[in-house]
DNA sequence: CCGCTCTTTGCAAGCGTGTGCAAATGCTGC
DNA sequence: GCAGCATTTGCACACGCTTGCAAAGAGCGG
């Protein structure tokens, strides 16, 4: 291992004739320092290399400036983009993101957490899996802030940020009726995460409302994989449904590529399709696909600004935004 | 702000009725404590929900177990995925990855790498972007260990990893060819991205080794928006191509959705297309793309070990890796 | 019981910062 | 020139940890 010789302030103080608090107030927002102390402090930095070292400041202020991004599936077009969004608008307030892969296990999230707390994160972003309350707990005791996206978990101190998941899956069913479909199909993950069940909680309601039935086939994990095996699985019924919102638009692009390639299926004229996250793909011409826009930017912003806000007790607790409805062509009449 | 109140090591000491050294050694690898004081010490951490300051540690051992990926891009299905990869391998060996989003300007590189070096991270690997000169020089000289990744930079100090570009190229228009394509035609962006640029040139070479004119058309980013203009531009031409080498996957989706949709080429019969990246909608359905797989994992797997090897002084400077070929039925034959 | 070796333990220095406090400096008005 | 004040500067301590060093303890053969 290569011995690392980082420039320390000392020796720009050295260099630049004056004291090393001057070198560390010159660094420091809204410190006093004369305007000539500074200038040949900076002159000094500018020809030694010199750079703050954040891990003194962070131990010095108990503020290290890192907030840790807790992501599994970040090959995925909607998380990746997410974090795309989280990082820049981190970077936009100072700080500076952690990222940590929960792929492997389930316990990780919470093996996450800690490595959030070894390196003294301001806080942490959670955008899949569910810690345990035990850890969480342990997070807020330690003065760490915690931000759960589309986990709408019920526990006290985070702040949730949710979509109108309902509300998204009652126009869908709308949008269905108005284009003269009769038999409604939901399309599912086997993950269980609250956002998905919301939609197929809100689109069965939103059914049962007009007193049309739904069915309901769930399958895998949320990807283009499952998709298929759920067209293949829904498109076999003696009933064939000639209407399916998707709980997310991997799961739909799966689907249609399979109603069109296997079954010769018509979309939207024999089926309508619907999904949900605005995904890239969902533009792509041979997709055209209806579905809703995740406001990452909005997420990423709402997060963002709360983790600077003052006081964690007065803080709100629950963010809703809302999800446009994308119209294309998977879904007729628009 | 909240008040953070972590637990220090001082507390667990007082706590297990032993000295703040006999903590620190518990947490240490290879220090020597008696089973008995690990075994209270470890307890009294547990109670009180002790984790070690790694922002300390680092000031101490002057290695913070941070490496720093510096992405553009990164909603990307390639670059999102590359991401995953070196961060489940940084976790695998003890390390924690820090993610910079260069989006912005082209300066940010330069940006990215001082905060790298303030964070003290012990080496930054870069994906996308090219950093300035005298800033590498900076990290180099601090100790920070740099790999570039697909940049094919010939500076001196980082590693660079690399795939044959040439020789992919060069099996692409065999493989045209043999399918029977008599006028091939190359479809880039304007990013000027060394790999890209090593596709074209291949390609070039290996038609012009055949006495074959390749036509050669650049445009925008490099994304899927890109590749269905590339199209327009190419199959208007009178001596209208067919095979074209997209030189990326998102390239080759959006030239292959033009191709079908608004110019009603039948691909392969008409057309011939082959991308590179092995992105995931390359084997969905709708697409059935020949392309290149950028071995992720094994790119991630060199990063990570060359970081642990010994003395950089000795350390291989350059890797250059094998991308395979996936055969799907966008080119005839096979 | 002594001398020897080996392991374990505590002390204290040091990593690179921020910041309260008091001293020093500069400036103003008389 | 001097008191009065605002601004700037340096000193020294603190943050939480690692680690070299020496002292203490444990085990053991003679």
């Amino acid at each position: 291992m290569s011995q690392k010789v980082f420039v320390s302030a000392q020796e720009v103080a050295e260099r630049a004739g004056v004291s090393r608090s001057a070198v560390s107030r010159t660094f420091t927002h809204g410190a006093s320092v004369s305007p000539e102390t500074r200038r040949k402090v900076l002159e000094a930095s500018e020809a030694l290399g010199y750079h703050v070292n954040h891990l003194a400041r962070g131990l010095m202020r108990n503020e290290s400036g890192i907030v840790c991004l807790i992501v599994s599936d970040m090959g995925t077009p909607y998380r990746s983009n997410l974090i795309r969004a989280l990082t820049q608008q981190l970077q936009d307030a100072g700080k500076i993101a952690m990222l940590v892969n929960t792929d492997r296990s389930d316990g990780s999230v919470d093996l996450a957490l800690r490595q959030a707390i070894r390196y003294r994160a301001d806080a942490s972003i959670i955008l899949s899996g569910m810690p345990d309350k035990s850890i969480t707990q342990l997070c807020l005791k330690n003065g760490q802030r915690l931000v759960l996206i589309n986990r709408d978990d019920e526990q006290e101190g985070p702040l949730r940020i949710n979509l109108d998941d309902a509300e998204s899956a009652s126009r869908v069913l709308t949008a269905f009726v108005r284009a003269g479909c009769q038999r409604m199909a939901f399309a599912n993950s086997e993950a269980g995460t609250p956002s998905l069940m919301a939609r197929e909680r809100g689109f069965i309601a939103a059914a049962k409302a007009l007193g049309i039935d739904v069915v309901v086939e769930r399958f895998g994990p949320t990807g283009y994989e499952s998709g298929k095996i759920l067209a293949q699985r829904l498109l076999t019924r003696r009933e064939r449904p000639d209407a399916v919102f998707c709980a997310t638009d991997l799961l739909a692009c799966g689907f249609m590529d399979t109603a069109r390639h296997q079954f010769s299926i018509s979309v939207p004229d024999q089926l309508c399709i619907a999904g949900f996250d605005d995904i890239a793909q969902a533009s792509w011409s041979s997709y055209q696909l209806t579905t809703f826009s995740q406001p990452v930017e909005a997420i990423a912003r709402e997060a963002v600004t709360w983790l600077d806000e003052a006081d964690p007790a007065i803080a709100r607790q629950s963010v809703r935004l809302h999800a446009d409805l994308i119209w294309r062509s998977s879904i007729r009449g628009g």
